[in-house]
DNA sequence: CTAAACACCGTACTCAAGTACGGAGTCAAC
DNA sequence: GTTGACTCCGTACTTGAGTACGGTGTTTAG
């Protein structure tokens, strides 16, 4: 009954989903997720599209997305807009390559840093250190 | 003068250490930098000693450590604190490795996502809108 | 029938590294 | 001798993605 109801509060659906009860409720007030309608006693009631909803923006966020990104990739058509699709998820690639180098210089500097310090003369001061104040 | 003065405002120090007043002031609060005394009239003075932390600061920035491990950094002892030093840089560099992978599964995984789409079928659906949802 | 667990909602807090604002005092140039 | 640039300081705002809190209403299990 976990998976396959159709039915769930908001605690059955944050259990579903992974996800903390807050952060629905957060991603309800950036529009991201729906408030579906209350009924009977005042407690609203999600479905299996809230689900997967969710777990589309577990997804996208794996992929590197932030969530004002998520909101506009959801948004998207499947047939029509995969152009768009396309060009956010290549923009994407992109800004990652971009980081992987500039971090990939850090860990090279750092490293050789490391290796100085752990090869070099033991009794000179401390290259690691030397290096940030020279 | 620039570069030479012994003798700075905020003002000339940020300038020549190519940040923000305002991060200077920051520094302060947060005792990554010291408050020169006043001098005169309720204006402080700064020294090259200032402004050679400030860029130590900066290139800590570069190699990826945190203010708060900076600060750490900063108070070590050149002689005496090399393990210390190279343990931490170390820690980074694990850090900065692991956070490479995970890019790196983003990327290939995006790209190849991107690459299916610009390939694929074009009358089908968006494999990445696809891969979201399913 | 009542106590625990849950839901509702708005607001405020968290982290990091700043940036911006506002009011008051000071210094340099014309 | 005043205008404009600069400094002082405390406080508040920013971004992104949540987390926490507090008060009130509801549902469920025993």
């Amino acid at each position: 009954m976990a998976t396959l109801s159709s039915s769930y509060t908001i605690g059955t659906l944050a259990r579903a989903a992974q996800v903390n009860v807050e952060t629905i409720r957060y991603y309800q007030r950036r529009g991201l997720l729906p408030r579906p309608a209350v009924v009977g006693g005042g407690y609203r009631t999600y479905s299996e599209t809230d689900l997967a909803r969710l777990r589309a923006i577990k997804r996208a966020q794996h992929l590197g997305f932030s969530l004002e990104e998520i909101e506009t990739l959801l948004s998207l058509n499947e047939e029509t807009d995969r152009v768009k699709a396309r060009n956010l998820a290549q923009d994407k690639v992109s800004l990652i390559d971009a980081r992987i180098v500039q971090l990939m210089e850090m860990r090279n500097a750092l490293a050789e840093l490391v290796d100085c310090c752990r090869h070099g003369d033991t009794a000179a001061p401390c290259p690691i250190l030397r290096a940030l104040s020279a």
